[in-house]
DNA sequence: CTTGGAATGTCAACAAGGCTGACTTAAAAA
DNA sequence: TTTTTAAGTCAGCCTTGTTGACATTCCAAG
């Protein structure tokens, strides 16, 4: 049935007009949402020593238990001395486990402690909550029209890291 | 037609279930997706003494030419002190012009120079460049449904700034 | 006219979280 | 065994956010 996917000139509706003003909306969209997407967690974090990064950490760390410095790296796009002040803390605060590779002992694997998992649910409850909300007002067919454009705007990189943290569903 | 738009249960299809799982991925592509976005415009002016801040204000005093430095503040969500540190170098590098009020002179409204237009332009074209590819390639009623989830995330506030930014179109 | 409040701007100090560069240690390769 | 590579750490810098204190300028109310 030709679902979207690709971008051809089918039934004369491709080649859509796109003015520079209906694109500039859509970049402020985004500019917007995201300040409402982050605003939840970042107002359960300020008051405790942690940030974003931290958040970020943990979301990942919870989605691939056991992944290494490096996954995690990648994943989140920044260097490692950065990534290391965030875990250092973690760890030291008992949120985060780090536990020598078998294999090959130069990794470390990361897991979040049950501590940890209780942040993670705390801070990712209040990010759902307002995800859910959304896609409630929205429906179902805004949602996957979201989805879409969303995975259009990755870089092809991040796009594969995406698509790998599947797994269990979509 | 009973367009989307209230969430209520009409056809059935509402109250609709949604995973846990589901509300990460969309978590999940909300960062990926807007690391895409920032991308092109970090890239072109990492090397020039600007960052994503000078970007925001430029993008809105383009937006809103004549805007006063407290309007410029909430729409940016920012402090007045973050702000004016940009906007003091924005201005000392002749890209953003600051009238005093006549009617009310303690306001400066502000105003992009042909220089920063020049800057504008360069930051916007890479930024809708991307946006328009993604679009293309979503389809229209996937943008219509980006851009339908994406309103409903924003916080209230933060809404009614968007749309108050429309005037010229949708 | 004077005074209070609002809008703007400045200075200083600080925090979060990016970055680069130099280094240690462990593992792998030569 | 020696060298090279990879992972992780430490030190220091930059941007951009924050608060707080304060000066200036102006409008409007008394």
């Amino acid at each position: 049935m030709e679902e979207r996917g690709h971008p051809g000139l089918h039934s004369g509706e491709s080649l859509l007009f796109l003015t520079d003003e209906q694109l500039r909306k859509g970049i402020e969209a985004m500019f917007f949402a995201y300040r409402g997407f982050t605003a939840d967690p970042d107002r359960i974090l300020s008051g405790m020593e942690y940030g974003r990064a931290h958040h970020r950490a943990i979301h990942f760390i919870n989605r691939s238990p056991g992944t290494t410095v490096n996954n995690l790296l990648n994943t989140l796009g920044v260097t490692k001395q950065s990534l290391n002040r965030v875990l250092r803390t973690l760890i030291a605060d008992g949120l985060v486990e780090s536990r020598v590779g078998e294999k090959d002992k130069r990794e470390r694997h990361l897991y979040l402690t049950p501590e940890g998992e209780a942040l993670e649910q705390r801070l990712s409850d209040a990010q759902r909550a307002r995800m859910r909300a959304a896609y409630r007002a929205a429906g179902p067919e805004a949602v996957a029209g979201f989805r879409t454009v969303l995975e259009a705007m990755m870089d092809p990189d991040m796009r594969r890291q995406y698509l790998s943290l599947r797994e269990e569903n979509t």
